[in-house]
RNA sequence: GCCCGGGUGGCGAAACCGGUAGACGCAAGGGACUUAAAAUCCCUCGGGGAAACCUGUGCGGGUUCGAGUCCCGCCCCGGGCACCA
C-alpha cells in the first residue's frame, strides 16, 4: 500500500495506538533471563485535564522507556493517580461534587488524554491511591509502624482559622490571613501522628554518596535539609520567684522552684559572649513568666498570629520580650536575662538559645532594637571587636579573646575545653542534632486515608486490628470549608472498641498524601497483590530511571527514601534506595498577569487572554486584556500553575497537531532539566520536520516502485553518507544522556542530508539507509509516525524491534581535516591538512597560510601550540 | 531570611574534557511558484564597518597560549522551605 500524499496524524496516530493495544506491546512481566529496566514518571494529581508540565514529564519518561526497549531491555513503564488531596475538597465547595466523584471523573479524562499521546505504558498496573485496596496498605504499614514505635504521637502546630473553624493548609494563608474568610489566622498546637524519619536520618544522609545517578544539585539540598550539625546542648539554670497565690510552675509543667534551660549551639566557642537566653513564645517558661505578666502574655498572643511556614517566620520583623526572669551562665555564674523572641522555633531543637550578638547576625539586630549588651568573644578578620553594622566576617570562626581561661583557643579547642567543663558541671555535653523533623501526618481533613485508631473511653486510642481494614473512607461526603466533615458523619463515626467491645469513636484524621506518594512504585510491581507487595517487586526494584519536577526535590524524593528503608527493615524489599537515577525535569513556565481586586487580593488573569505590547526589539512593555483593552499587571514569569492562572492547555495542540508533533517540539525545546517556556511558536516548526519527513518517505517509496534498488553510492554522496553518520554518532551519545533536544536536532540533520542526494539508483540506497536510521532514532520521540512509515516502507514489522542503528565508522574516514590556526588566541586563518599529519607538517603548514603571516610576520615565535584535529595557536611577541 | 539552580542573537537553544561562540530550529526580511492567498522551495540573518578588521556569552576582577566553560566579588531571575502536589 502506497503512503498517502498527505500527512494525516489523527489517522495514523490512532492507528498505531490500537496496534500497541491489541498487541499488547507495553504488557510485561517478570523475566529473570532479560535485563530490565524501571522507567517510572511522578505520577500525576487528577486535576481535571493534563496540563504541559503533565506532557513534558510524561514525554521524557516516555522518550527513555522507548529507547531503552529499542536497545533490548525488559521496560516496565506503570502509570496511576496521586488521588487524595486538596483540590478535590476545594472543587467540592465550588461546585458541591464530592470529591471521589469528581475525582474518578478526572481520572477518566486524563488517562484518555494520556492514552492519545501514544505513551507506552502497561495500563494493567494502573493504580489509583484513592482506592480502598491501595490506601488500606497505607493503614496496615501505619498499624506496624506503630507498632515498632517509628509512629507515635505529639503536638504540632497548624494553622487555625477562627473565622470557619478550621485548620488551612499554608498555601490557604495569604499573608497571614485565611483565604476565605480573610480573618488572622493563629498558629495552635493539636495532637498528631508523627513518622520518626529522624531515626532514619543518619542513613539517608550517608547513603546520598552512594546515589551517583542522582543530581549533584538534589543530593546537596537533601543534604542541606537532612541538615547534621555538631554542637553542644548548654544548660543554664534558674530559679522560679517563689510567687503568693497560685502554685508556681503548674499548668506549664514546670518544677515549682527551677530547674535547667537547655539550649543547643553549634558555636559553643562563643558561649563567653552569651548576653541573654531567648525562648519561643510557646515555651513553658514563657507561658510561666506570662501568667504574672498581662504585657507578656498580650506578647505571647500576638506571636500566635501569622503562618506557621519556615519562610513566613524567618522574614517576620524580629520581636521580643523579656521575661522578667533570668538564667544563671553555666560558666561564669552571671545572670543573663530570657527574653521571648518571635523567631525563636519551638519545634527546632530545645525551642531555645542561647544569644551571642557579638557573633550571630539575628541576635545582634536584636540586641541593637532592644539596647542588650553585645560583647565580642572571637578575634576575627574584622578584627577583635564587632561594631555596627553587622558585617559577615563577624560570624567566623576565629580565636577567643575576652574569654577567661579560653582566650588564645581556634574553634575547635575552644568547643573541646568548654564542651568538657559543662559536662563536669552536669550542664552540657556534645550533641549531634539535625535540622530534620520528624514528619507530622495527620490532616484535619476528609478526602485522604483514614488513620486507623479507634478512641474508646475505657481503652484509649485502640489500633484497628489488620481483619477490620481497610477502614473504608465514605465516598458520598461534600466538604464545605468548616471543618472535616467526617466529624458529622456518624455511620463512620460510630463504631466498636476492638478490645472491649463498647461504643467508640474512630479518628477522623487522615493521612498526609505524601504517604501515598511515598510508595506506588513498589505498588505498580504488584498491583493486584493480596499484601503491600509480592515477590514481584524483588524483580522489578529498584526503579532504574525516576522522572519527576525539580520541586519535589526534598520532600516527596525524601520520604520515598525514607519510607523505602522502613519497608526494608520490616522484610518487605531487599533495596535500600528506590531510585538508581533520578532525572530532575525542569518546570514549564509562563508569563502571570493579574489584577488587584478591591479587597487587595490578586486575581490572576491567563495569558491567552493578555495581549502583550512589545518595543521595536520585540521585550514586553506592558500588557492589557484583550476583553476590555484596560491594562493588566506582568507578573513575572512562573511554573505554571492553577494558583497564578497561567497554565497553557495542551489539548488544543495534540488536536491541532496530533501527538508526534507535541513530543518533537517538547523535547526539542529545551534539554530536560532546563525550563521551559511555553510558545506557541515553534510547535509549526516540529509539524513542518515531520511533514517533511512524511513528503520524502512518500517519494522515496515511489522512486524505489519506479526503479528497483541497488547500485554503487556515487563520489558526491560519500560527503553526504558521512554527514548522516556523524549526526547518527552524536544521537547515539545524545540517546545515553537523556539530551533529547539535540537529538531531535541531529535528526533534522539527517534529514537535511538525505533531502540533497541526487537522483539515479545509487542514491536510492543511501536513501534506503539514511531513512532507516532516522525512523529508528525518530521512533521514541515521535512513535506513530515512524511506526507507520517503517512498515509501509518493508523495513519491518514493528520499528520497536528493530536493531538499534549503528555507526559505520568508516564512513567518517575522511583524507583531510580542516584545522583553525589562531595567533595568540585570535582566528587567523584555516588550513587543510592530511588527517594523518604529524605535528611539524601541521605547524608548517599553518604558518604558510598567507593571512597567519600578516599577522606573525616580523615578530617571534614564542611556541606553538596544536590541538589535534581542532586548531593551531601561534604565540608571538 | 535560609538552601539549590539559572542568565549566550529578535526568540528556543548548541558548544560533552578550557580549543572556530551561535549547530539545529523559530521569528523577521528578500526572492521563486500562484490570478491571489495558504502551503512549499531558495537566499540573508549577533552588533559595528565599504572592507581589512573590531567587538560580543548578566556585571566587575583574576588564572591561562586560549575562558560561555575554571577562581573571587556582585546584580537579576526562578525553585524549595516541612499542610499545594
Amino acid at each position: 500500500m502506497a503512503i498517502e500524499e498527505q500527512f494525516q496524524p489523527a489517522r495514523i496516530e490512532s492507528e498505531a495506538q490500537r496496534h500497541w493495544e491489541e498487541s499488547g506491546t507495553f504488557r510485561v512481566s517478570e523475566d529473570p533471563a532479560r535485563e530490565k529496566f524501571y522507567c517510572l514518571s511522578m505520577f500525576p494529581y487528577p486535576s481535571g485535564r493534563l496540563h504541559m508540565g503533565h506532557v513534558r514529564n510524561y514525554t521524557i519518561g516516555d522518550v527513555i522507556a522507548r529507547y531503552q526497549r529499542m536497545t533490548g531491555k525488559n521496560v516496565l513503564q506503570p502509570m496511576g493517580w496521586d488521588a487524595f488531596g486538596l483540590p478535590a475538597e476545594n472543587a467540592a465547595m465550588n461546585n458541591g461534587v464530592p470529591p471521589a466523584a469528581w475525582t474518578y471523573d478526572n481520572i477518566d479524562y486524563m488517562r484518555g488524554q494520556l492514552k492519545s499521546l501514544g505513551f507506552a505504558v502497561d495500563w494493567s498496573r494502573e493504580v489509583a491511591t484513592c482506592k480502598p485496596d491501595y490506601y488500606r496498605w497505607n493503614q496496615w504499614f501505619f498499624l506496624r509502624l506503630l507498632e515498632k514505635g517509628i509512629v507515635y504521637q505529639k503536638t504540632g502546630t497548624v494553622n487555625w482559622d477562627p473565622v470557619d473553624q478550621t485548620v488551612l493548609a499554608n498555601e490557604q494563608v495569604i499573608d497571614g490571613r485565611g483565604w476565605r474568610t480573610g480573618a488572622l489566622v493563629e498558629k495552635r498546637e493539636i495532637p498528631m501522628y508523627y513518622m520518626a524519619i529522624t531515626k532514619y536520618a543518619e542513613e539517608l544522609l550517608a547513603d546520598l554518596d552512594h546515589l551517583p545517578g542522582w543530581p549533584e544539585q538534589v543530593r546537596t539540598m537533601q543534604k542541606n535539609w537532612i541538615g547534621k550539625s555538631h554542637g553542644v546542648r548548654v544548660g543554664f539554670p534558674y530559679r522560679l520567684p517563689s510567687p503568693s497565690g497560685r502554685g508556681a510552675g503548674g499548668e506549664s509543667g514546670l518544677a515549682s522552684d527551677g530547674g535547667t534551660l537547655w539550649v543547643f549551639t553549634t558555636r559553643a566557642d562563643t558561649l563567653m559572649g552569651a548576653t541573654y537566653v531567648a525562648v519561643a513564645a510557646e515555651h513553658p517558661l514563657a507561658l510561666h513568666a506570662a501568667q504574672s505578666n498581662p504585657e507578656l502574655a498580650a506578647f505571647i498572643e500576638e506571636c500566635k498570629r501569622g503562618g506557621t511556614s519556615e519562610a513566613e517566620i524567618a522574614t517576620q520583623e524580629k520581636k521580643g520580650m523579656p521575661t522578667g526572669l533570668t538564667v544563671t551562665h553555666p560558666l561564669t555564674g552571671e545572670a543573663l536575662p530570657l527574653w521571648v523572641a518571635n523567631y525563636v522555633l519551638m519545634g527546632y531543637g530545645e525551642g531555645a538559645v542561647m544569644a551571642v550578638p557579638a557573633h550571630d547576625e539575628r541576635d545582634f539586630e536584636f540586641a541593637h532594637k532592644y539596647g542588650l549588651p553585645i560583647n565580642a568573644v572571637i578575634k576575627t578578620s574584622a578584627g577583635s571587636e564587632t561594631p555596627a553594622p553587622w558585617q559577615d566576617a563577624y560570624a567566623e570562626h576565629g580565636t577567643c579573646i575576652n574569654s577567661g581561661k579560653y582566650d588564645g583557643l581556634g574553634f575547635d579547642a575552644a568547643v573541646d575545653a568548654i564542651a568538657a567543663d559543662l559536662s563536669t558541671k552536669g550542664l552540657g555535653e556534645k550533641q549531634v542534632t539535625w535540622r530534620l523533623r520528624d514528619w507530622g501526618i495527620s490532616r484535619q481533613r476528609y478526602w485522604g486515608t483514614p488513620i486507623p485508631i479507634i478512641h474508646c473511653d475505657a481503652c484509649g486510642d485502640v489500633p484497628v486490628p489488620d481483619d477490620q481494614l481497610p477502614v473504608v473512607l465514605p465516598e458520598e461526603c461534600v466538604p464545605d470549608g468548616a471543618g472535616n466533615p467526617l466529624n458529622r458523619y456518624e455511620a463512620f463515626l460510630h463504631t466498636t472498641c476492638p478490645k472491649c467491645g463498647g461504643a467508640a469513636r474512630r479518628e477522623t484524621d487522615t493521612m498526609d498524601t505524601f504517604v501515598d506518594s511515598s510508595w506506588y512504585f513498589f505498588r505498580y510491581t504488584s498491583p493486584d497483590a493480596g499484601t503491600m507487595v509480592d515477590a514481584r517487586a524483588d524483580y522489578w526494584m529498584p526503579v532504574d530511571q525516576y522522572v519527576g519536577g525539580i520541586e519535589h526535590a526534598i520532600l516527596h524524593l525524601l520520604y520515598s527514601r525514607f519510607w523505602t528503608k522502613v519497608m526494608r527493615d520490616l522484610g518487605l524489599t531487599r533495596v535500600s534506595e528506590p531510585f538508581t537515577n533520578l532525572l530532575t525535569q525542569g518546570m514549564v513556565v509562563a508569563p502571570t498577569f493579574y489584577r488587584e481586586g478591591d479587597d487587595g487580593r490578586k486575581q490572576w488573569i491567563n495569558p491567552a487572554e493578555v495581549t502583550v505590547q512589545t518595543d521595536d526589539k520585540g521585550r514586553p512593555l506592558s500588557a492589557t486584556l484583550a476583553t476590555d483593552g484596560q491594562p493588566v499587571v506582568m507578573g513575572g514569569i512562573e511554573k505554571m500553575s492553577k494558583s497564578k492562572n497561567n497554565g497553557v492547555d495542551p489539548q488544543a495542540l495534540i488536536e491541532r497537531y496530533g501527538a508526534d508533533t507535541a513530543r518533537v517540539f517538547m523535547m526539542f525545546a529545551a534539554p530536560p532539566e532546563q525550563s521551559l517556556e511555553w510558545s506557541d511558536s515553534g510547535v509549526e516548526g516540529a509539524y513542518r520536520f515531520l511533514k517533511r519527513l512524511w513528503s520524502f518517505a512518500a517519494e522515496h517509496q515511489q522512486a524505489i516502485a519506479a526503479a528497483g534498488e541497488g547500485g554503487e553510492l556515487g563520489k558526491a554522496d560519500t560527503a553526504l553518507r558521512r554527514e548522516i553518520h556523524e549526526a547518527l554518532k552524536q544521537a547515539r551519545a545524545d540517546f545515553g544522556r537523556y539530551q533529547f533536544n539535540t537529538v531531535v536536532s541531529a535528526c533534522m540533520k539527517i534529514q537535511n542530508a538525505l533531502g540533497r542526494i541526487g537522483g539515479g539508483t545509487a542514491a536510492d540506497g543511501l536513501r534506503k539507509e539514511g531513512l532507516g536510521i532516522l525512523l529508528r532514532l525518530l521512533s521514541p520521540i515521535a512513535p506513530h509516525l515512524t511506526h507507520h512509515l517503517w512498515c509501509e516502507l518493508g523495513y519491518g514489522d514493528d520499528v520497536l524491534d528493530a536493531p538499534w542503528p549503528q555507526v559505520d565508522e568508516s564512513a567518517l574516514a575522511r583524507d583531510t581535516i580542516e584545522m583553525v590556526v589562531q595567533v595568540n588566541g585570535k582566528v587567523r586563518g584555516k588550513v587543510k591538512v592530511p588527517a594523518d599529519a604529524d605535528k611539524p607538517a601541521i605547524e608548517a603548514a599553518a604558518l604558510a597560510d598567507t593571512n597567519v603571516q600578516r599577522f606573525v610576520g616580523g615578530q617571534t615565535v614564542v611556541k606553538i601550540i596544536v590541538v589535534p584535529g581542532r586548531l593551531v595557536n601561534i604565540v608571538v611577541k
